[in-house]
DNA sequence: GCGACCCGATCGATCGATCGATCGATCGAC
DNA sequence: GTCGATCGATCGATCGATCGATCGGGTCGC
């Protein structure tokens, strides 16, 4: 039955959520079992029924975050043929996916130093995928001549890199809203790879606005 | 001469060393004191007659790193009048800074978070001026209609995220040269700020030296 | 002998982790 | 329907180890 369902929230939920936000606030070295356990609402001795250890839980996280954005990539992928359009929907969801769960991009990115041992190859090997799917659809993008950057290497690294600070500073509250912000780093991106002015700017989804196609680089949407 | 100077290395200069190399290699709060003193080669007990305590080391190092980087900005802004020019200058000053001292800048991008009090303040107002810096040239630039960006303030951070990133895998042994990659983030500045092809270095028509790194985009780290 | 520098020994606090005990819920046996 | 057995979940107490930091005394150049 759908009642069996424990109605406030399960426990291993709350301490997986207390985890994202410490690690995320003051790093895996930096945040205690005890504090762990207070933001979760149980004693530090209870939280060993619900995780391994500190580090297999950190690992645990970790790895699920990757493989959702990874599964999420792949979707993505499996839906895009065209290279142009293919990497502009990467952005959209590499966007959407860092200013809607902030928090795990910054365990992510930040703590992968404070795993050992296959944990850590495991989590690494995970984004080394993520970041081969940017890759090939960059070099694909090259050979059909719809991209011009001399290295691609160069290029998958500073976009991601790029793409990824928006889990540092993006706000909610703030005046843009996370799709309209999706989209201008869809044309960030496609700026950075000179990409030919082809279509490619469609919103997939949930957002009505209709797009203006600008050419090179559009001022037709407001800074705010 | 310099005599005054110890001839094989100043004991504090080696702390301060083996602090940017544990600091930015485990953390700061996964670094312990007894590991910086025998990274230092000497006790952890001799450590506290060149430091006050552990977090004034980090805030002592950071302080510096972030001066002497706002002081590199700023001679850059004296001396580069017209602002496409600027900012080409002020992305070769930063990548190369960042590919030359890669432990500083790990520490300092990565270890705010470990800094706390007055200490902390200061070291954010630091930051904000140098990126200040940044967003007065993106400005000016766009004034000058040599830009062409939907935000500058979004355009600033994607650049300064993209820019930083070089600290985090540029390998002074691999196949492209500092200087080089300077350029090349030129380039890439120039195009995600949609930059008029006049006043900057060499334009993308015809460089003069065909740069291509295309070494393994999979490059895993070790486990350790 | 004085100050700069270094050390071994040790402080109280906190670390991650474990222990035995308790509680309520569930279940089969009768 | 009731009773003991079992279970998952939680707890207070506590473990040995390590944390950052301090102390008193040593060594050496000046």
């Amino acid at each position: 039955m759908r009642a069996a369902e424990t109605a406030p929230a399960p426990t291993a939920q709350r301490v997986r959520e207390a985890a994202f936000e410490l690690f995320a606030e003051r790093g895996y070295h930096g945040t205690g079992i005890r504090q762990l356990a207070e933001r979760a609402g149980l004693s530090s001795a209870s939280l060993y029924h619900h995780m391994g250890s500190k580090e297999e839980l950190l690992g645990a996280l970790m790895r699920e975050s990757l493989e959702r954005l990874l599964a999420e990539a792949q979707a993505v992928a499996a839906r895009e043929s065209d290279p142009g359009e293919r990497l502009c929907a990467l952005v959209r969801m590499h966007v959407r996916s860092h200013g809607e769960r902030p928090l795990e991009t910054r365990v992510v990115d930040g703590e992968v130093a404070a795993l050992t041992g296959p944990v850590r190859a495991e989590v690494v090997a995970l984004r080394d995928r993520y970041e081969a799917l940017w890759h090939a659809t960059i070099d694909a993008g090259l050979d059909a001549g719809q991209f011009h950057v001399t290295s691609p290497a160069l290029a998958r690294r500073a976009l991601l890199e790029m793409c990824s600070g928006v889990a540092r500073w993006f706000d909610p509250a703030g005046p843009t809203a996370l799709p309209d912000l999706a989209e201008q780093y869809v044309d960030l991106a496609r700026a950075l790879l000179g990409a030919t002015a082809t279509a490619g700017r469609r919103v997939d989804g949930d957002t009505p606005r209709p797009v203006e196609i600008s050419e090179g680089f559009s001022r037709s949407r407001a800074p705010r």
